[in-house]
DNA sequence: CGATCCTATCGGAAGACACT
DNA sequence: AGTGTCTTCCGATAGGATCG
């Protein structure tokens, strides 16, 4: 049974939904949505921003992902991956993406290394997620060819650059969160906030088919009302 | 009521960046 | 080189929420 996850939690559930929405899907520091909350009358620190993030974020990220998965908002088609190289304290790690042929991100997994291994493991953990896709996409890499050789499916590889927008489109809103931030600190904030973003990114993505005003509207106010709902 | 949990906060640390 | 200003991270803890 799981209990109630704003147990002692002094602030109510609507304001804190708000403040880690703020936080995680615009590029805004933790004193920024600080002083944008004070602005409607919420006192609270960027620390304690920082605190429902952390705390929240894991859990309306799993939750969104879990009923994307249920309702197969997602198709394993096709897949796009790739990686994109990422500072933490001055030394260099890869965050890796898989993402479908309609947009959705699937995956982000942080290494500290770009080779096999590291592709391998990430392939593994999107798969025993969301199963095989009948085709995968990706960069030039090595590492994909070796890691799907070893998984056994190697016949499905495309590779092209062009033909790999779709996952290098998706890393956009990490680059500026990253500049605002200057530069993330620990791997495991990193990983941490990219799987979540990721999850938002999804539930909010209300563009991947071109919509007329209206239907945009509607499907807006749509994701909203679940957002509202999350660990409800 | 007192005991206990644990949120929310504080002050300081350390790094990135821009500027002089 | 130093200075100022921004960022997140961290350990400690006051005091509010909850339970028996």
């Amino acid at each position: 049974m799981m209990r109630n996850p704003f147990k002692y939690f002094k602030t109510s559930p609507e304001i804190i939904r708000l403040t880690v929405m703020m936080y995680v899907r615009f590029p805004l520091s933790l004193r920024n949505v600080e002083d944008l909350l004070h602005e409607r009358g919420i006192d609270i620190t960027h620390e304690t921003v920082r605190f429902w993030w952390n705390r929240f974020g894991p859990l309306f990220a799993k939750s969104i992902r879990k009923r994307r998965v249920e309702n197969r908002f997602y198709s394993n088609w096709a897949w796009h991956l790739d990686e994109v190289f990422v500072r933490i304290n001055g030394e260099l790690h890869y965050l890796w993406r898989a993402v479908d042929h309609e947009g959705e991100v699937l995956e982000a997994y942080v290494t500290k290394r770009r080779d096999r291994k590291a592709a391998l493991k990430f392939l593994r953990k999107a798969m025993k997620r969301y199963g095989r896709p009948e085709a995968i996409v990706t960069d030039k890499l090595p590492s994909y060819k070796a890691a799907m050789r070893e998984i056994g499916n190697k016949d499905c590889q495309e590779t092209g650059r062009w033909l790999n927008n779709r996952a290098e489109n998706s890393h956009q809103p990490l680059r500026r969160r990253e500049k605002v931030m200057s530069r993330f600190r620990s791997m495991r904030s990193l990983q941490k906030f990219a799987a979540f973003q990721s999850s938002i990114h999804n539930h909010f993505n209300l563009e991947r088919h071109f919509y007329r005003r209206e239907e945009f509207k509607e499907n807006r106010s749509a994701a909203l009302a679940e957002w509202r709902q999350l660990a409800a």
